[in-house]
DNA sequence: TTGTAGGCGTTATCAT
DNA sequence: ATGATAACGCCTACAA
């Protein structure tokens, strides 16, 4: 099987009688080559069905024109779309894109860093795992002094740049929505703490309450994962309390799910008793019988900026390295799930 | 920034006063080697924080231990599924994963197939996209020697191995449970003929039908894509005949779901007056207020048994390589929106 | 057990 | 404009 008879340079400069060195410069469009020749070459390279071996180009080059990709998982619709954005930009240079998943796990995730530096990857965009509390594993990357680009989930370390959501305007515009819809005891169904994506919509939510003169309760604040039965799980505490809450600001789509088919499931109606709001935008939310409120992220707009960060980074040659840090704005976007507005109206017909 | 200081075993080699063969040696568990100096290279290269260059490896070995999958989108929940059982298979024999996407793009397709080849992988996954007609850049793969393995969706090729749904029995399987719900005027959202996959449940369809003597209705096939809107249009489109279809059997969750949208809009009920039956058994058909019935691609199996037949494949040196087809059965998976004997049980309740 | 030397396929430097 | 040659970092006969 480990045959194969591959086509190289020397093959075709024999063929031809002329230098291995002529052949490469011909395939490389060097200017100083006559275009005679550089035609000949051409052709006959692809009669010989030569393939350039990038890895020999790469060792040369000590550049290997692949990126990679490091997300807790690809089929979460926030992170295939954010690699599609880098994908598009990157994609016109040249580069190609390696994508691995850490599914959450630091360990898995330092392993995946680890074979993509061997690999000599040209640069590096990860959105960091739950589990990441120690960073040693990503200081490698700037050991070896590799490009690297935190999108979404970043972690603060001098002189890298990042692409992430305002997650705190986010937590703060969530939280308004369902006061202005006529909530006022606000459940929020956090994500992991160690987060700091999840701190900042915590603290968003915590400074519309303060700002609309709502007490801010801690029994209101349940802390789920992004599985659907987490956020089951969280109506069921809530629900035991004196005073039940009239929404729910979830931190993620799937909790939030999970909050409304309890909730579906307790015969209490959405929006009239509770307002639901996801978080992600993930496309289910749009195509529920009951259509959840949630605030998009602009993942791909999110994924042609951190490519663009990194295309700028690769420019500066030698210059000391540009620290940049991109926050984009989110947007709400508003469905059923929330909206009582659009209720009395329908009521009226 | 290009100026990364390496450390290459000859830098371990000449601090420690040996050759760098010994290096290697030690390095990769060589057993002819000295226990000491092993430990001593071992512990040096830590301390020199010294990574191997596996381009410079992979150059001389003639393989990389990476190999590529390409699928049209790594965000359907099958896709990513099936990717993740490849990469549990094969991450405890070394490889890495590479993957791209095609976006259903027979030109992407080939230019990713093109970008992994240079890179000299040392196998592909792959699942053609729909407008994959011709196969030139396809046998390029065979060419080079390169194992290659299609799942789901295969080109019929000489010598190459293959992993697929039983697509046939599948689109009995659903039509006859139809049938059995009491259907008997059956819709079918077909895919695009152009793939095996669709024909083949459109023959199980049509054969279920013969098997029950229901008469084969043409204007009760449907080709759709897999966006919601295609599926709420086939309604549409369905409902402007005189006999009005009972069931639908869709070939994909998605244009299930856009067919449901349109019937929930027109006031039909579901199941009662219609039954729907989708395919793939992507999440949202699970979460939905009226859960889908769907089928079951058990993708996780098919990742794994893909890989297990690519081990296989490398694993046969030198001798012929055998060609492997594997036809997985499929599971149907019944929810409400199909299932009219729970409607009766809970009416007595 | 360890060292020497050549080569994987390419490109860059220096000649010509 | 083209050719000869060295080098990228690693591995592996072959020799010692």
């Amino acid at each position: 099987m480990k045959s194969k008879d591959k086509v190289t340079i020397y093959d075709i400069s024999k063929k031809l009688n002329i230098s291995a060195a002529t052949v490469s410069r011909a395939l490389n469009n060097n200017p100083k080559i006559s275009e005679k020749t550089r035609e000949l070459v051409v052709k006959t390279a692809r009669e010989m069905n030569y393939k350039q071996n990038r890895l020999a180009q790469a060792l040369k080059q000590g550049r290997t024109n692949n990126v990679g990709v490091i997300v807790p998982y690809i089929n979460r619709s926030f992170f295939s779309s954010v690699i599609r954005g880098i994908e598009e930009e990157l994609t016109p240079h040249g580069y190609h894109i390696i994508i691995g998943q850490s599914h959450e796990e630091v360990e898995i995730e330092a392993e995946q860093l680890n074979a993509l530096l061997n690999t000599q990857i040209d640069g590096i965009f990860m959105s960091v795992s739950k589990t990441t509390q120690k960073t040693d594993h990503i200081k490698k990357v700037l050991e070896e002094q590799t490009p690297l680009v935190f999108f979404d989930r970043k972690i603060d370390i001098p002189s890298v740049s990042s692409v992430v959501l305002d997650d705190y305007k986010a937590g703060y515009i969530a939280t308004e929505h369902l006061i202005k819809e006529g909530c006022s005891r606000i459940a929020h169904l956090s994500g992991d703490i160690n987060l700091e994506i999840y701190r900042n919509r915590f603290e968003g939510y915590k400074k519309a309450l303060k700002d609309y003169e709502i007490d801010f309760n801690p029994e209101y604040v349940i802390q789920v994962n992004s599985k659907i039965e987490s956020g089951m799980q969280a109506i069921d505490d809530l629900w035991k309390l004196e005073e039940k809450p009239d929404a729910i600001f979830s931190a993620g789509d799937y909790a939030a799910l999970g909050a409304m088919q309890e909730l579906r499931a307790r015969k209490i109606k959405i929006p009239q008793e509770v307002c639901v709001v996801g978080f992600s935008n993930e496309p289910f939310t749009k195509y529920m019988e009951l259509p959840i409120t949630s605030m998009d992220q602009t993942p791909l707009m999110m994924g042609k900026i951190a490519a663009q960060v990194f295309l700028e980074q690769v420019k500066e040659t030698n210059a000391y390295t540009v620290e940049k840090k991109v926050v984009l704005p989110p947007e709400l976007i508003i469905r059923d799930s929330s909206n009582r507005k659009l209720l009395k109206l329908s009521d009226v017909s």
